[in-house]
DNA sequence: GGTGGCAGTCTCAAAAAGAGCCCAGCACTA
DNA sequence: TAGTGCTGGGCTCTTTTTGAGACTGCCACC
């Protein structure tokens, strides 16, 4: 358990940074957050962040991934420099991911928003009970 | 600038609670997750955390969403109960959409993350770049 | 009587995700 | 020597999600 002091900045600000000071459809944060909303990205940040993994382990690990989107997400955590994949020669060549220094700094700041969904869920859960049992 | 001091858990422990100790497929704080990882959740909470607005503002604040995605947006966010919706009965009935207390302590966690991409996106596209010139 | 703002709904096309079969190479085994 | 299984994926097909844009009803204003 590590503990740590950080500063936030005011919503207003944070509002200005995800819409670029007002040139909203490019802008860098955006973009940015857009790779690490996938379905999948942040289960398999959380599971390499554990220890790295193979491919296959992988496949296991997550049961409900498929083949396709397993390959896709780690190809994309790797592009945007999450994720280090590493061959091995080894008689069936064995591939092994981990998480780089970018990808561990990333998931540090991403743990408070999982925190917060495993502290609150409970909430969510009655909000969404109640707001149907409105709707009929 | 508030700042204040947060426990992480291991990173061991948040896998395990992002796959319910086994039980990957139901896991409540996937669950809460997936809510939040669409691809406007993010941007119209960030929105809405600065001040409440009412669906036109929204759609000119934010001009590349539509229409049928940013009232299914905002009645996801209202089910899960970030977003407070408000008919006022004036001639035109306008609707004013406001930030709940979740709404408001789930955008605190939330933060870090939006922070870190606003810290990092030269390292992300650095590392997409380069990723992109090994491919060919 | 035409125009415009309000908060959406509806339909249709495009993009993304999911399911499942297929591949080559090697080890072990019967 | 043929069968089986493991490795890390690629490939196609179907279903779901998203996006673009036209359409609605009400009222105020000009």
């Amino acid at each position: 358990m590590d503990s740590r002091t950080v500063n936030l900045k005011s919503k207003l600000e944070v509002y200005k940074a995800m819409t670029d000071g007002g040139n909203i459809a490019d802008c860098p944060v955006r973009d940015v957050i857009q790779g690490l909303n996938g379905k999948w990205s942040s289960l398999l940040t959380a599971a390499l962040a554990e220890q790295p993994y193979r491919f296959g382990e992988l496949r296991r690990l997550v049961p409900d991934i498929s083949q396709r989107m397993l390959t896709q997400t780690l190809y994309d955590l790797q592009r945007d420099g999450y994720v280090h994949r590493e061959v091995f020669p080894t008689k069936p060549p064995s591939v092994e991911y981990s998480l780089t220094d970018l990808g561990r700094s990333m998931f540090d700041a991403l743990q408070y928003l999982l925190q917060w969904a495993e502290n609150n869920h409970d909430a969510v859960r009655d909000a969404r009970t109640a707001f149907d049992s409105t709707q009929a």
